[in-house]
DNA sequence: TCAGGCAAACTCACTGGTTAGTATACATAG
DNA sequence: CTATGTATACTAACCAGTGAGTTTGCCTGA
């Protein structure tokens, strides 16, 4: 590849995909500003010039994985057969699959809440707990749409789980725990759906 | 404070004991062996006397948390009124009521997962891997002294939970997560216990 | 059309401080 | 006298962040 080639896109752009990679694959702190600038092929400075201190890369790249996390998980959502019930089923699926890749790392805003959880007042903190909400409310507006009670509560069961899923794969190794977790989610979301048609 | 005083406790365990509050407070990455050192009133290399490496140090840590981890659970459990759902359900209660501590960090097991997961064959892994079969075992074994079916998924879905527990409230500051997991392992357990009744 | 200016984007070389880990020596107890 | 434990003082590498200066591309005015 040549500097040319590297140049195709603009400094900013590279930078926050190098922090994107080494930062998900090794860690906020255990990956140095030098090595982030290292990868994008510029220089430490030139970072600084783009991003003020080495805490606002860290959200600056949380920021960037916001709607492309969320926008996966519509889609795993939506492209699934079956009723609400097994469309919450197939994320937990698909999570699962991906959690098989070697280089899977977990879930990036949960690894970064943990390791920044000595800096609670962190920006990137805000930028995590602000992702999460967004998906536990786009569940609840999916539920909303299917009409079912509490739909709430259900969505906070679920993004349990899911985050869960995430924490026990990333401890043992075994994505089996989103299938059973899918499971969970799956028959929680079809008794609400059950008391509905009752109802 | 005297010299005599600190020396109440053999140097090896007040390392530990520093260890034990300075990496689950700031987490790993984020605490040098220096500042162990000197919270444990020793110098270095009494440190390195007495353990071969930091991450030699990081795993006598969460070694060292996984008893006392393990019986507060049990403890929680057994102390409840009313049926196993009851109890399972009081584990979450308990958890919100600690995680509403101001120093309250998360579980050092799955935050030390979390910065360590670039590391898989650390040490430190395989302890905390096998401190959450533990507990997921242990779960297991209560749903099978009251004869519910199915007793591995019932267990691996509550773990689910509480692990979804500790990350949710690590991430948005908020013990009404754990609450909320509470409730649906309360359910699932009833669940299936009506289920054994019928039967 | 082009000289001149200017700001954005960039580099090289550096600072002061911290890191994990160690060489050497001294003390104390059995 | 030997094993265990401790201290002082060190290394070599690494860390986040900066000072001083250079290149680039675009706008302006004659």
């Amino acid at each position: 590849m040549t500097v040319n080639a590297k140049k195709a896109k603009p400094a900013r752009e590279r930078i926050i995909d190098a922090a994107n990679k080494l930062f998900y694959q090794e860690g906020i702190r255990a990956v140095s500003v030098d090595a982030v600038a290292e990868k994008a092929g510029i220089t430490k400075k030139t970072l600084y010039y783009h991003f003020k201190s080495k805490d606002d890369l860290v959200a600056e790249y949380l920021s960037s994985r916001d709607q492309p996390n969320l926008k996966l998980f519509e889609t795993w959502f939506e492209s699934a057969e079956g009723d609400t019930a097994d469309k919450v089923e197939a994320i937990f699926l698909e999570l699962a699959k991906s959690a098989r890749h070697p280089k899977w790392k977990g879930c990036g805003f949960l690894r970064t809440a943990a390791e920044l959880a000595n800096l609670p007042g962190h920006p990137a903190m805000k930028i995590g707990s602000e992702h999460k909400k967004k998906f536990e409310d786009w569940l609840a507006k999916q539920f909303i749409k299917n009409q079912l009670d509490d739909p709430a509560a259900i969505a906070r069961q679920i993004v349990l789980l899911m985050d869960g899923a995430f924490s026990t794969m990333l401890v043992h190794r075994d994505a089996a725990y989103a299938e059973e977790a899918g499971r969970a989610a799956k028959s929680i979301v079809r008794a609400h759906i059950d008391a509905e048609i009752q109802h």
